[in-house]
DNA sequence: AAGCTTATTGACCGGTCGGCCAGTTAGCAT
DNA sequence: ATGCTAACTGGCCGACCGGTCAATAAGCTT
């Protein structure tokens, strides 16, 4: 039943070069990154690479559905999760998917360098998880556990872009004066973003 | 007075070069911009840019140093014209920071470019700006006029980061079902964060 | 008019880029 | 054992990279 100890591998190999090339393209965007970089990283040859992903744009689009899948089927088992709508679970929500984002941070960076590409390959996934997230806000709006006056995707829009831009920036805001840690700023955050959404007296 | 109709004017080929390489760095990032490229869409030769700039990395940091200054005395200006702290002052100023984005598109992606980067070159500047906006925000917390259970650094996070994010990731919630326009939007976030940071009854 | 400074050019450089290809070798079916 | 397929290698390629340099020419000073 387990593999014998082959010396060859093909899905071992395909995957040490998608893992080194998620971190090189994470950490250095696409262009920047060279095919020797990509091929020493990873322990193989260049001709090795182009066996398996035909080219340096392929294996970059392979990662990054990779990740998408990842990031995909992480959000929606939290969604599933988060069961009926409840004004204290939109606050778990926020929670988790801040601290996704902070246990995440390949993820985060490979999100800004699909921004600045002006990707839209992960659209339809992204959009699914969107119309779920508003569906969910829409209901606890029709219940009246939140204010009902705003557009319930804007409600999710709001924090998630918030979340993604904290980390993002992470390394631009992080010297403001007067910052607090994550979970300085999550409890902020949350006090404001909590009592904006409030249905109104 | 008025400059002679001389064939070589070296401060314009360096603002022509400036221009040509903002727009293409803005665009593509650092590392996939060529200096065949800047030479010819800034109409001159390699080896002037060269002349004028150096190297490429160098003329880099004068395209991201001049943008820079550009924003920080926009957004003091911004300030000082906001004059004495007011709640109503508070929504003005997100206003007019969320309208300053949309009209320079340029800047959002070169703030993108940067963070990526790591850069934190404009440290300096921003540290100042924040550490202004966020005194102004302790003064309005002083007289009632914002809850004051929060940090003054993390309201003014708060809404930036909204704003920033709304437009460097454009492109990726766009098409996202249900959301509104810039104005829409906008109005929407101000509605939550204006209720989120008025006093607490 | 002469001479100096410097903006500007075009030819050129070594190095490296992504990619290709012929050849080798491991695993597997028969 | 014998082929066959596919994983894998090393060497090579033309293109293009950022950058240099000597030569030219425009504008300024005197």
């Amino acid at each position: 039943m387990n593999k014998p100890a082959t010396t060859r591998d093909p899905e071992q190999t395909r995957l040490r070069i998608m893992e080194a090339a998620t971190d090189l393209f994470v950490e250095q965007g696409f262009s920047s990154v060279t095919m020797s970089q990509l091929a020493s990283a990873a322990g193989v040859t260049k001709s090795l690479i182009h066996h398996h992903f035909g080219s340096k744009e392929r294996l970059w689009e392979a990662v990054k559905e990779h990740a998408f899948e990842q990031y995909f089927s992480a959000q929606m088992a939290m969604l599933e999760e988060a069961g009926e709508p409840d004004a204290g679970l939109l606050r778990a929500s926020v929670e988790a998917y801040f601290h996704y984002l902070k246990a995440n941070p390949k993820a985060v960076r490979l999100f800004a360098w699909t921004h600045l590409e002006g990707d839209t390959s992960c659209g339809d996934m992204d959009a699914q998880l969107m119309g779920a997230g508003a569906e969910w806000v829409r209901q606890a709006q029709q219940r009246g556990l939140l204010r009902a006056d705003v557009n319930p995707t804007h409600i999710v829009a709001t924090f998630v872009m918030t979340c993604t831009q904290w980390f993002e920036a992470k390394c631009h805001h992080q010297h403001w004066p007067g910052m607090g840690s994550d979970e300085a700023f999550l409890e902020d955050f949350l006090k404001i973003f909590m009592a904006g959404v409030a249905p109104r007296d």
